[in-house]
DNA sequence: CTGTTAGCGCATTCAC
DNA sequence: GTGAATGCGCTAACAG
């Protein structure tokens, strides 16, 4: 409540004297630092970081954008972001699109009104294009939205690789995958890799496309409910892990056998993966990693460190479970 | 990049005619307004929030403190959380404590820096005494913080019965409790009532006391084969959910049949209960309600809209799986 | 109806 | 070494 002024009043000192010896900068006799510590004290001064930040023009905050706070991958996303900012020095505040392109936006905005100094984005509803328009920093996860802005990313290709792998290994002939819809995302070339591997290899593969932006449980497991419904001669599913999760449910519930039966495999090998009987078996990106680069990357272009790259692609590897 | 004072220049007016047409306060002429709409446009003009900010010293971000960001529960109701304070006009900002009271800590001193405008907290490693300090707005979810800040939760107490009436009506006979270690939580009621119930009623319970702070599902898991272990003769669990998913796992992996062998009931059914099978039973609290609730408590003490009562319980209900 | 002025609280010149 | 003055960009009160 009290202001600097009031503390250099006390002090019977000048402001300018007092912002130094509090802050440190630029010299101060030891006397004065006292007489001035002394009264901040008595009066329980702190400073104001809202006309900090005026004066500096920058929150020390970091925008973090995200389809659905309660998806395992973008909770444990978020988590390890807001760590790694923490440790830098940085606040994060968060956005949940659930889908609704217009909250995307006004983020952006709040990136032009400087209520934030970059943005972390992993929702990707938006038009390319009005992303395009910023010139403040921003770092996409796992969206290409060209060459201004860096995209950090884990190696789908090689997930889908390995996924149809474990299918060939397991000898399956006619091969579920569950997809989403976007092109946009580089998501999409794991199903790509995946499907292009296995027909290579004279595997029958069917596809399901969900809404990309559904990220329920319910959803998926009416989907679950429904492969199985209209395909009961499958012998393998590819998908998400909470797709995959859904058909496994769905399987178990059905008195299919796990794995003689059928081969499901996930894709992210997050927390829940481990949580059912047998667990998961899945593609397992390295989230605690991304979390880093894309922090890194980003205040490397907030704090002009560096020049940054323009892509990353991170590995995956298999997280051997009892499915596949 | 343009000022108000570079857009009042361009259009010919003053500042104070900008501000108000902008803003829709106070009357200004059509055509004056015309004018400066399109100077605005012309220079692309975006107001500064941080000098809006200083002015109004509000900055309409509200902190959230969870413990862990990728416990089910806790990333449901920072989702909620959001949401509803989204629909308020707030923005979020988040900070995962992970067991560390410092950064509890620090969070109530960006509530004297005029950096949020309030914080509901939901990470209790910090001493009363030092949320008790502050005079700014503050909402607890489950621990008591003293008369000055507004206390909000679940029943408990009938969670721990309903919990204890799912075993007596299974007829257990002896029933493992895993609890938490914090007397100060309201959680701790559940448990105190669940033993008070069954003990009534001649049923032995054993108890297992997890350190509060821990989230971990590696954690949890060995603590539920730890338990398995040592008391084979177990004929019901009652925890968390997470710690009674370990123990749902560890028990199939052990070929115990459930519920024909065992009852696990968990507390929270959160989405991951869903996701095994059988679905687990649990006492469901409302996450939804709970965020919304917390939130227009708080925005009552932002905004002082109206006198805020002390404390708020929420009902539970018993979510139907099949593990009990 | 509109232009001017005075802060919001702080940090940084520049004289002294 | 230190104090006074200037400005960050905006809003609101006050003249005109």
């Amino acid at each position: 409540m009290a202001s600097i002024r009031e503390v250099a009043q006390e002090a019977g000192v000048g402001v300018g004297t007092v912002s130094r010896a509090l802050n440190g900068s630029g010299y101060v006799s030891p006397e004065t630092r006292k007489k001035i510590e002394k009264a901040a004290k008595k009066l329980k001064y702190t400073p104001n970081e809202l006309a900090r930040n005026l004066y500096h023009n920058k929150t020390g905050i970091v925008g973090v954008i995200v389809p659905d706070l309660e998806h395992p991958f973008f909770s444990a996303l978020v988590k390890h972001i807001e760590m790694e900012l923490y440790e830098q020095g940085y606040k994060t505040m968060i956005c949940n699109t659930v889908g609704i392109s217009r909250r995307e936006q006004e983020y952006l905005d709040m990136l032009e009104r400087n209520m934030v100094d970059g943005i972390i984005t992993a929702s990707h509803g938006l038009e390319v294009e009005e992303y395009r328009k910023q010139v403040k920093p921003i770092v996409s996860i796992d969206r290409d939205l060209g060459a201004q802005i860096p995209l950090i990313g884990c190696d789908h290709a090689k997930g889908g690789k390995l996924a149809a792998e474990l299918m060939l290994k397991a000898q399956r002939k006619k091969v579920f995958l569950v997809s989403g819809i976007s092109p946009k995302v580089m998501a999409n070339d794991r199903y790509v890799t995946f499907m292009k591997v296995l027909e290579e290899n004279g595997v029958t593969v069917l596809q399901e496309v969900m809404e990309w932006n559904i990220f329920s449980w319910d959803a998926h497991y009416h989907m679950a409910e429904e492969i199985f419904r209209l395909h009961p001669d499958i012998d393998g599913i590819f998908g998400g892990d909470l797709a995959a999760l859904a058909c496994l449910n769905a399987a178990q519930r059905r008195g299919i056998r796990i794995p003689e039966d059928i081969s499901i495999v996930g894709f992210d090998a997050m927390t829940p993966s481990n949580m059912v009987y047998p667990q998961l078996t899945a593609i397992r990106q390295n989230v605690e990693l991304l979390a880093e680069v894309s922090v890194n990357t980003l205040l490397d272009m907030v704090e002009q460190r560096k020049n940054v790259p323009h892509r990353l692609i991170l590995d995956v590897e298999i997280q051997r479970g009892g499915t596949a």
